[in-house]
DNA sequence: TGTTTAATTTAACTTTAAGTTAATATATCA
DNA sequence: TGATATATTAACTTAAAGTTAAATTAAACA
């Protein structure tokens, strides 16, 4: 993988120093830029994955730059990050409504910066593919909103629940161990009784019927369509 | 919400006919295009949110036309994706230069087409929500003038409040976990305890009534519409 | 600048719901 | 059939959220 382009923009040449230093020291290439304006003309060219702005800077403020970027399509996948000053009691609504999708407050500490940076830029690689509700037999499943939808009837369901129908029928058809499940949804440190499951199944079974949720006996469950 | 327009332009009949297909059995209204000119009038005509169209096509290419499109301000919110034989990779590049969001190659994958078709489009219906008060339900709620119209009333949050009611409403009917909560109405870096999102969410329902802010046990809450 | 008021947070406590266990019943398969 | 796995229930435990009042902090104002 090519290393990731980070465009740096703030108006103290030592800011920008500081976290050049320590973004080039952890792989990435860095282009700096003294304001928005300029931040703007160098985004166009660089098309960098991800700008880390200043809020406050003359010319053109970060909220501003931010906005007019988040219009050009070129710059739909691009991650904007803010700086801001502690004392800035401003309300973060106006950055994220701006289209921020992160900040980092003044005085910079390398270790959270660095460690945001990684993160964001992970989850841009990573594809956003299998988004949007799960449609199967009578179920719409969605994780967004939690909810449910079963023969046009909607339900909401306690989180174990929703969890194990959600596991359920990602795998439609397949056969789900019961290892499998417990590792999905009571997660590896949780210890709990082996029957945990078989409640959780009853559960399910009581709200949608019997027949969707088959068992498979001596190795898990599958969620059959119909 | 009314369904999406899509456009569909290409030469070759057949592909039209797969494209359509496709989207029109989940849920998108299609028309079609068999060249550049042709998909310029209908567009001015349709204003569809979304453009696919085929790289190569005689009379006028698609690159061509989304120059076209791009210039004309009643397109500046239109995806434009193309459809691109996966021999021609040269192509991307022109194409992004051209203003393009997106592409495809061929042979056409149903699912990966629609998922993306998905993806942007829903990308486009929340960009939306960042300009101007949003409007849900009984609320009329705008960041601008920090204030709330509910039910033909005026209020005046507190900041925190406001600043709540206003992530629930703009990701209406999807759980915001509790988590992103903290993230957007606190920040990441100040630390409170657990009880405080509790303690904001039940003065908002002591002003707006119980039946808008549905609890979500062990995630976190969502905004009812009613 | 001190004073007052409002906003925010904390802490203690209550309530509610979710999750688990364990005992018993039932089903399944060799 | 008999051994073994799963199903079912109800009782119980734990976790999460709701509520209130008091304490803290920030904002407004004279």
């Amino acid at each position: 993988m090519t290393k990731s382009k980070i465009l740096l923009v703030d108006d103290e040449p030592d800011v920008l120093e500081i976290l050049s230093y320590n973004l080039e020291n952890n792989g990435y290439k860095t282009f700096k830029a003294k304001d928005g304006k300029e931040a703007i003309e160098k985004a166009i060219k660089i098309l960098p994955e991800l700008i880390i702005m200043d809020v406050m800077m003359p010319n053109m403020d970060g909220i501003e730059a931010c906005e007019i970027l988040r219009k050009d399509p070129k710059f739909k996948n691009t991650i904007i990050m803010f700086l801001t000053a502690r004392a800035e009691e401003y309300s973060h609504i106006a950055a994220f409504q701006a289209g921020a999708d992160d900040y980092v407050t003044k005085p910079i500490k390398p270790k959270i910066l660095l460690s945001k940076v990684n993160a964001l830029l992970r989850r841009l690689n990573q594809d956003n593919i299998s988004e949007g509700p799960i449609e199967i037999g009578n179920f719409v499943i969605d994780a967004e909103k939690y909810n449910v939808l079963f023969n046009g009837k909607y339900f909401v369901l306690p989180r174990k629940e929703f969890e194990l129908l959600f596991l359920l029928a990602s795998k439609a058809d397949k056969v789900v161990k019961r290892e499998m499940i417990m590792e999905r949804v009571w997660g590896s440190e949780v210890i709990v009784g082996e029957r945990t499951i078989d409640v959780h199944i009853r559960k399910l079974r009581e709200k949608f019927g019997d027949n969707y949720f088959k068992t498979i006996k001596g190795v898990g469950y599958k969620f059959a369509k119909s």
